[in-house]
DNA sequence: GACGCGCTTTGACGCAGATCAAATGACAGG
DNA sequence: CCTGTCATTTGATCTGCGTCAAAGCGCGTC
């Protein structure tokens, strides 16, 4: 297969994003351009509930939602952060599995999953670059579990900061200028939900990698990275560095 | 996309497994068939170490390999179980993500890389069937990220053992007679690898399991279940059951 | 400026599960 | 039958994180 990873101008979306679309010069696009229609949401506003009939599929364009399970007794997990270009539904089921909600205001590029699904059987690509997409997903989800069930309350928040760092990088086309910063989008609670830990813990290990000099923080929710190499290591990721999504 | 989960008996396969090739009848399967060979391992043999490359792609026939993330300090987290027709590989990546490993006598069907992929983009169906199986395992990894970031070891415990039982009992065309029993195929360790905990916790939940009555044991590694509701009940999960994989 | 509200921080304490250590079983080979 | 190896169980103790509780802080509204 070939890479169509690249980000294109989907018509008059307001930002570039890796769409469904990558083959934008092609048919395909044009009849997707025809089946498709946006939607709005405030921050906070719930896009669609667990079991509830799945109408369309999608992909975020601005903000910023989340993804997750609830146990019966209140526990949440946050299985997935969806971001700029990310895609939202599953072709070929009814149901949504999770709780979508927005996080901060948000658009998104929404498709009526039938005529969809039909587009996707007749056009080869889109199969194609949804497989591509859902195995980097896939990817991500994996090591997500490495740091759910083996990293230490520290290296969890090390390791959030360092990727979600790396995918605000990879949205934006040109390289930040003087010290890295990272816009976290969650608040302490989302982010423990997303962790795995409780919001006090969440805070208190902020709070130790402030006083340990690993960052420093711009307001509640805008962090500084002096030493981008000293914060990998507290995130205690093997070498690569984190080549995964 | 329409539905391709039918086990087919793919040639000369000794069981029947839902494999790429789903559509049987089809000239695919053919050329399939031209590219395809069998690897066997034994119990405990690796089949490929994270970061080598990987020539192949293919699935499992049968015995039972894992996949696991290690940390350098030894941490291991399980990623991956893989039972009979799971898929193993990814089109489109040349090094392996993750340590594969045999953890019982295992056959692999595989086909070599470059020809799979040639195949896959100029077969839509392949491309199509692949990208289900990927949702399945990506809706398995998140259902797993719930486990692994909020549940009990008790829960986890009992989650194991249903899902390991729900994917045994899939592979089995014949109904099973009397009571429910599930054959562990793993060591406490990797369980212990599997649930992020450790193996002695695994050990000390096993056995008030036992002394509660939910579950019992037959010799180590096999387990019966008396009331299936009982365990469901124990594995924390909301109502559905778990229709996912 | 005072108030209320949501988010965050900080403190005190308890417990689930990790860690360290030893005993028990299950087998295979001599 | 003895012995070494490996998986498992069980016990004793420790600790990181959860739980409960109380301030602190930013911010919009009256």
């Amino acid at each position: 297969m070939q890479d169509h990873t690249v980000h294109v101008q989907c018509a008059d979306c307001p930002i570039r994003h890796r769409a469904v679309c990558a083959r934008c010069e092609s048919d395909e696009l044009s009849q997707l351009e025809q089946i498709k229609y946006y939607r709005s949401f405030q921050a906070g506003q719930t896009v669609i509930w667990s079991g509830d009939r799945m109408e369309f599929v999608g992909s975020v364009v601005t903000g910023i939602a989340t993804l997750t399970h609830t146990l019966e007794d209140g526990r949440r997990q946050m299985v997935g952060l969806l971001l700029p270009s990310d895609f939202v539904g599953r072709p070929g089921r009814a149901t949504a599995a999770y709780d979508v909600t927005a996080t901060t205001d948000m658009v998104m590029c929404c498709f009526r999953k039938k005529p969809f699904e039909d587009l996707m059987a007749s056009t080869p690509h889109i199969a194609q670059r949804l497989l591509e997409m859902t195995l980097d997903e896939l990817d991500a989800a994996r090591e997500w579990m490495l740091l759910l069930g083996r990293k230490t309350a520290r290296e969890k928040i090390a390791s959030m900061i360092t990727i979600i760092a790396r995918r605000e990088a990879s949205l934006q086309s040109a390289k930040p200028k003087g010290m890295l910063t990272v816009d976290l989008p969650l608040t302490r609670e989302e982010m423990a939900d997303y962790l795995g830990l409780t919001l006090e813990t969440v805070s208190r290990q902020i709070s130790a990698l402030k006083k340990d000099g690993v960052i420093s923080l711009e307001g509640n929710r805008h962090i500084c990275i002096p030493d981008l190499d000293r914060l990998l290591e507290e995130a205690g990721d093997d070498s690569d560095g984190g080549m995964l999504v």
